[in-house]
DNA sequence: TAACCTTACTTTACCGACAACCTGAGACTT
DNA sequence: AAGTCTCAGGTTGTCGGTAAAGTAAGGTTA
């Protein structure tokens, strides 16, 4: 059986199409008994309307789209999943691209495939297709960096800020070899990480050793890899506190630090970023800036929605963290080289 | 400025639509020069076909649709992202849904937003649902239960097995007591797992503790909330080994071992399902039974598609696990009481 | 009772792309 | 010279909905 459309519907009912469309849609101008009627015959027919011809003829799709090059890690199920319930309540779905092609993101968005656009790191979206989306009046939110015009906005996390309060709070507790645990450099989050991290070093004149600044991809088993090579060559000389630029990282941290016979925090305190569901039952519980994920998703779909419904131009809105003192972090051990 | 549509080219180039369409889609009707000027032309406008008149007309979306309750955990992900680059190694797009609502579901699926569906996971897809689908010919994949027809298939991993074995090897290590983390009964994998464990427990004549058999609910940190509880109630004479159903399970389970002083494996032993990224790097590295998540991906997304091009008809496929023994299980401790 | 509303639909145009069929010009056949 | 091909592209119908405009029957008003 071929599948059923709302001619079907409108010969087994004895109306025109028009008629079975505005009783399915609500349309109050129809003799409440036909009203009955065209539902009872579609409902027996298991008539579902198709969502192409339904699109093509408004020019809406009811989708939000969510581009990203990655998925991985407790930051992005947060987000999926609190934006898509977040969607949901407001009559969208979300739908979920995971690539890194730029013609695949394009096409699908400048294709209209989706109503709304939201953009998540390193995607390379340059000038001039930002540019092209401004003049499709393509309605656009962007969680990697700050931005706004008329038809796109942000909602961002003051990660520069984040970075300096977790900098600041280790060097109150008398550190003073801190490294820093690095994602990639395409990274906003990571990047503006370590330049607050950089400034609250320079502020209280410790020094700045390239050699602290660790590259760990924001990945746990990277950075447990990573943290062995650097104790490899700085096992003699450790520093006191490694700063993570997420919670992964952290974590990935204290297990090396544990597999070389390091305490946390006895012998090295180390913070993350995020404060991840799973943060505070590791071991140690970790200290660290939390995100504010939830509300990022519920802030950005919201925002989207209103953009897209006319009711509000792009706004560029910044989260700020909050530091979460647990486990991980202690003053340094008497015996560390505080040099 | 309004959307650029196929007509907007057409008379901006001096050609009619149908010569556009066939230039860029390449069919091989016009002259070159035609067809270059065309495109040059589209190229200029910066036009992009919107994909709801092609959808429409053709009947396809190009995009495979994964339906799911949930993301959370590092199942997932890799599901997600391996299944989002098969799909684009064959032209699809994935598009995620993350929701429970049935009603959203049928209506993206039978409105045909998706030219194919992937299933997980206690979706509460009943026989009459299934029986709509398969009227309406949408071929599906599912990966939480065992199915197949004409139009859908199913790649699931042979929970029981795995259960089975896992139980026989802890046994084969002198363990006598030993405790199930179980996620919720609506899960197949779960129930399966739990379902091999008893079996192997019956076959070797050790006894089936109903308080044995806790739950977790497949999430690191409710698993250490249900684990600290258990231990509050028979710390007196704990089981020697827990099998996890899942390893953020087991590794919940370790945590809540660790912050009461028990040592694994030295005085518990416990065991994982998956071997998700982070198990190899955790404090003890987890044995678990190595669930090939990116082998189901490519396999699902490859079914799928085959049936699309109607190249093959519904199979069930089994994939099995493979025991990975790290240092999260040991023989009991002398003082384990082996009653 | 003619003009005018309502009510309750039906007819038809349209969204944007694709594809089946049509056409007009020149080349080739017989 | 009439008929037939081929080439290169144009015309038009179509996918499945929605909505603006049209209409027929009955009721109301002046």
């Amino acid at each position: 059986m071929a599948k059923i459309t709302i001619r079907d519907v409108a010969r087994e009912a004895g109306v025109s199409i028009s008629t079975v469309s505005n009783a399915l849609n609500d349309v109050d101008v129809l003799n409440p008994a036909t009203k009955m009627h065209v539902l009872a015959v579609a409902e027996r027919l298991n008539y579902v309307p198709n969502l192409n011809g339904k699109m093509l003829k408004s020019g809406k799709t009811m989708m939000l789209g969510f581009f990203t090059t990655s998925v991985s890690g407790p930051y992005f199920y947060k987000l999926i999943e609190t934006m898509s319930r977040q969607c949901e309540r407001h009559g969208y779905g979300l739908n979920v691209f995971v690539t890194k092609d730029k013609q695949v993101i394009m096409s699908n968005i400048l294709g209209r495939r989706v109503d709304g656009v939201i953009i998540y790191e390193e995607l390379k979206i340059d000038e001039h297709d930002i540019d092209v989306m401004e003049k499709d009046k393509i309605k656009t939110v962007f969680l990697d960096r700050e931005f706004s015009n008329d038809t796109m906005g942000s909602v961002t996390f003051d990660s520069y800020t984040a970075g300096y309060e977790a900098a600041k709070y280790l060097i109150g507790l008398g550190h003073k070899r801190i490294a820093y645990i690095s994602g990639v450099d395409t990274m906003f989050d990571s990047v503006q990480r370590r330049e607050g991290y950089l400034a609250a070093l320079r502020e209280y004149g410790l020094p700045l050793d390239e050699d602290y600044i660790i590259q760990g991809y924001f990945e746990e088993d990277s950075t447990f890899n990573a943290i062995k090579a650097f104790i490899r060559v700085h096992g003699h000389k450790l520093p006191s506190a490694f700063l993570a630029g997420n919670d992964l990282s952290a974590m990935g941290c204290i297990e090396a630090l544990k597999a070389h016979g390091y305490e946390v925090p006895g012998d090295v305190s180390v913070v993350g970023f995020d404060d991840v569901d799973i943060a505070r039952y590791f071991s140690p519980p970790l200290t660290t800036v939390r995100n504010p994920i939830a509300r990022q998703a519920i802030l950005t779909v919201d925002h989207l929605v209103r953009m897209i419904q006319g009711k509000e131009t792009g706004q560029s809105q910044t989260l700020t963290g909050e530091l979460i003192v647990r486990g991980s972090s202690h003053v340094p051990p008497d015996h560390a080289d505080q040099g």
